[in-house]
DNA sequence: GCGCACGCTTCACCGCCTGTTAACAGCGCT
DNA sequence: AGCGCTGTTAACAGGCGGTGAAGCGTGCGC
């Protein structure tokens, strides 16, 4: 179930990543993602069932340091989960830590 | 069974507690941790099998002095015994004792 | 050049969680 | 019994994160 970290195709339940095309699939079907939106998924895909904080994230999928007040990590997150969602309704990916960061963990709902 | 103070995972029968990513896992399942939460317990774990003080766990897990009345140590104590029992019915981690602090110490209920 | 589409950033609003304090109940010791 | 200490729950305020939409910029086709 589980994927090492570099492996070039990680298997998430339904969910498919393949890291050198860059291409997300899920359940069979192709999901659209943008730079941003891939980098973001694979960072946290890299840190699979670890906690990884918001300015790790950003240094992972932006580059560079997360500025105060900036809430791009949390509106990508946001663009992750309706996608995968949407996709997968009965599954949940990506996990909220108040005050630490996100864990990217694949659960089925409830 | 007992681990060193400052190793990495620390592991207590069922409980595992991930110092570096913040991460407290009983049975396998992940146990959602408030930031003092967290420092509470780990503040108990590295006096493991010792008292320690209201006082000290301030220090601790909130940092600064415990002003006279402040029942906060209490209150969480209170909540990760229940965090920690739901996960674990049969265990029991936390020891009081009257007038002096708590200990952590994880037994099997009676 | 112009307009459109897309992706990224920023903003504002709101709900929920957390941390804190207080109040009351219960237990243990003298 | 009386006192002090702890357990437990509730109420409150503030902060954090979720969410939708507007603002910008860039690249592309016409």
């Amino acid at each position: 179930m589980e994927a090492a970290p570099h492996d070039e195709t990680i298997r998430a339940g339904e969910l498919e990543l393949r890291r050198s095309d860059g291409l997300v699939l899920a359940g069979g079907r192709v999901l659209a993602m943008s730079v941003r939106e891939l980098r973001l998924l694979m960072a946290l895909v890299d840190r699979w069932g670890r906690i990884v904080s918001r300015e790790e994230l950003y240094r992972l999928a932006w580059g560079g340091t997360l500025r105060p007040g900036d809430r791009s990590v949390d509106v990508y997150v946001h663009k992750l989960r309706t996608k995968l969602e949407q996709a997968l309704p009965h599954a949940t990916f990506i996990h909220t830590h108040l005050g630490f960061g996100y864990r990217f963990e694949p659960l089925h709902k409830l």
